[in-house]
DNA sequence: TTTATTTGCAACCGATTGGTTTCACTTTAA
DNA sequence: TTAAAGTGAAACCAATCGGTTGCAAATAAA
């Protein structure tokens, strides 16, 4: 199935289990020692990050290590930076409206 | 209903309508027309989008007038820069290891 | 080999999702 | 006042989601 990293991360558990590999990788049974759900629920929330690519597999004998592919995250950041502009700018609108109110003020009480 | 700025913009309907709107408020009627569904599913996103604070509405008369907070948008960025440092010291890695076999080559090559 | 460990997959289940149609409310226009 | 326009909310529906239990396959250890 066609996944989607914004689909990934929507769900808490996923970000979390994102969080907890990002120093490391690791097997499911460890990751799954970590929350209070199944094994294989932890499995399934793997399949959905592996099918989007932001994990990755490693197979080390009978396990499996995941490891999180951060640069896949750089599709969120992407998406985040068409906003970043429109952002900043408007916080250099409101720094002008600031230097306005001081330039008035300023004036209102010149010499 | 508590409401998740992750879960708002899982749904790419929804990332639509953040982009169509970050230019300029929009009447659900205006944004409806830039979509293949009815004003209602459109005004269930908007919902769902007001709910989280991505976006604010502004009645103006009869019309209501849905403007984006960009602000909001933040979440996503911090949460996101957990990871900046990590994929930054990945490449950094990376040029560390090209440039050691800059200087191998170099060295091999060296007068 | 036999047994234990680690894992993925299928089947099922209740809750949620995104969509529709219908209806009621408010404000503008005639 | 009456009619039209803009909107949100409710009821319903098929599809998906996140979770569970049970099972099969592969590898490691006895």
């Amino acid at each position: 199935m066609r996944r989607d990293v914004f689909q990934a991360i929507a769900d808490p558990t996923r970000r979390a289990i994102i969080l907890l590999i990002a120093a490391q990788a690791m097997t499911p049974n460890a990751i799954a020692d970590h929350f209070n759900t199944t094994r294989q629920a932890v499995s399934k929330h793997l399949r959905i990050l592996t099918e989007c690519e932001l994990v990755q597999q490693e197979p080390r004998g009978r396990e499996i290590y995941y490891q999180l592919q951060v640069a896949k995250m750089k599709d969120v950041e992407e998406w985040l930076a068409q906003f970043r502009t429109l952002w900043e700018s408007r916080f250099n609108e409101l720094d002008q409206v600031l230097a306005d109110m001081k330039n008035s003020e300023i004036g209102s009480v010149n010499e």
